[in-house]
DNA sequence: ATATTTGGGTAAATGGTTTTACTCGAGGAA
DNA sequence: TTCCTCGAGTAAAACCATTTACCCAAATAT
């Protein structure tokens, strides 16, 4: 009773060895006969032994385990990621193990570092920004354990990643707002320099560009992933003349609403929005966000399985990108006029 | 450089005996000289080398890993209650290791063995639903591992528990829409059952008996935590005559939203509404919502805290009862007429 | 001159499990 | 009789770090 049961204290039941029992539990190939396999089960459920996990790891040379890092978990995107891996890590026997790095380069590192030596089986990693990217490039290999890059791809880098097109979406968004009939377009971005944020400005660009549409004077706003920007940089955006924003992710676009909301800024009357990652909530706002969706939950579904397959099967590196599609609801509409 | 640097490279490479290695890297009381010391700090640099965290924890037996199993990730409650629970957890040396249930008791159960099997020192459960209560009185004795109830409490269990007055916060909400001279309130529940419902159902009740108002018929409608439970029983109370609503949480009284906003139904002109949880976006939907505020992102902070106190120091339970505050913002106003 | 301390270490046990390479006796074949 | 095989197991090494109980030579104390 005191303390756990351990394979030894089965041994002594049973009368056999370790081995014997190890061989049994595990259902191993072996010669132990009917009736001593019975009695082994039986002292085991009898003693509510299960091994100890510490013990095993050390032998097998691996932990069962997933880090999964992440910026931030507010971000609701971020949610749905987890729920999305951990739907497929546990039943597969993998407990997922949390790092949040609050867009914290230092942090982000450190987290690696500190999962790394806990002996996570491999990393789904979410970086928050490319300033680490030299020096991954490095510790990637040195850490020995798979990494699978997660909805921010980083070049070169010795590992896979699975993310949505981020570029696309941010066309699509913009040309369905061009299609629109709208030339006045405002953009709020996330952080300079932040993974994903960059590119997607870049599809903002491009459409603008091919749809021959100059860019107004600030009309790209920078600030981070967050309804705290939105709600900051709504009043920029209300009071230069733009008939519609792209806003970078959902987050940004719910704190404009709020913004809108305080100043009576009618949306999409007086303004269109579009967002970005079409998180659960965009449907439940009014009006509905019209945004692009990446579903964060197919996200995390399917970085778990690449991960486990090169966990398992050293299956080679593969970058993958998905297809993101835009989700036209009622925050857009043709401008006024 | 092939596999990982072990206690024993480096004592080849100093001429050192692993006990001298392990005393110096930990920084135990020893009588290394300063020039061996140096060596090996030199050694475990530029080999790279940090512990196996398996053979630690075999020999410690701990892991420096807590359990934070929860019902559901897509509760925004839980993500903030995660992200505080890791604010605090990190810093401590401590991380954090998922499990999500789907509000399902066996899974819960499940989850319960099987990350305890892991060897984590402690385990943060919100459980679902009183329907384990029993099995968990023999069951968490036998793990040997210290039980933190989060934000929803069972009696007798032995041990602590942390979270907010269910219904004393239901009372606030409640009381609320009577002074604001509501007669007809109508109430939206999680699940029957539910760990939290009941009690919070219990508050509301409560607040109409003292008041001396009857509960109408059908006043309480039970469904899940959800936004989709808002949804669906937003007719119902749209159409029965209620001037006010109390939603058990936020996520409901969000998807009451959606339905008002298609149905036209204008809040608070022609509803009152009132939430529970003051999730992060009460405050960002239109109108602000007027709900009891229990800090997800604090109760997760202290109960790492307080498991910790149990992991390190034998802390004795205790059960805490955080005091909620009701948020007034603008879904509630007097009835019309 | 002898006893004691101190400086600078180390050998070996421990933790719990898996796995490889045996052992041993009985029965059958040649 | 000798050789093999088969059934039913087992001893011991390995995984990696920590920790307890020592060791030995030189310096100091008495």
């Amino acid at each position: 009773m005191r303390g756990k049961t351990t394979i030894k204290d089965i041994a002594r039941e049973t009368g056999l060895s370790t081995t014997s029992i190890s061989l049994v539990l595990n259902k191993k190939p072996n010669k132990i006969s009917d009736s001593s396999r019975r009695r082994i089960i039986d002292a085991a459920n009898r003693l509510n032994y299960y091994p100890n996990q510490q013990a095993v790891s050390l032998v097998n040379r691996q932990t069962k385990t997933i880090a999964q890092i992440i910026p931030d978990i507010s971000n609701m995107f971020f949610g749905q990621l987890i729920q999305g891996s951990d739907s497929v890590a546990h039943p597969h026997g993998y407990s997922l193990i949390l790092g949040t790095t609050n867009n914290d380069p230092a942090r982000e590192l450190d987290m690696i570092h500190s999962l790394c030596a806990r002996g996570v089986d491999g990393v789904l990693l979410t970086t928050s920004s490319p300033v680490n990217a030299r020096v991954y490039q490095d510790l990637f290999p040195k850490l020995d354990v798979p990494f699978v890059l997660v909805d921010r791809a980083l070049s070169l880098l010795p590992c896979s990643s699975l993310t949505y097109d981020h570029q696309k979406g941010a066309y699509l968004a913009t040309r369905h707002l061009i299609e629109l009939g709208h030339k006045k377009i405002a953009c709020i971005s996330g952080a300079h320099k932040s993974g994903s944020a960059d590119i997607r400005v870049k599809g903002f660009c491009l459409a603008m560009e091919d749809a021959c549409l100059p860019l107004q004077q600030n009309a790209i706003l920078y600030g981070d992933y967050s309804d705290k920007t939105g709600y900051d940089m709504a009043d920029a955006v209300f009071d230069s003349g733009f008939t519609a924003v792209f806003c970078l992710n959902d987050m940004i676009a719910f704190g404009l609403y709020k913004r809108a909301g305080e100043r009576g800024v009618r949306i999409p009357a007086d303004l269109s929005v579009v967002g970005f990652d079409d998180v659960a909530f965009s449907t439940l706002i009014n009006p509905a966000l019209t945004t692009v969706r990446q579903s964060a939950y197919e996200l995390g579904r399917e970085s778990v399985k690449r991960i486990i397959m090169e966990i398992e099967q050293q299956a080679p590196r593969q970058t993958v990108y998905f297809e993101p599609v835009l989700m036209v609801r009622n925050s857009t509409c043709p401008p006024k006029n």
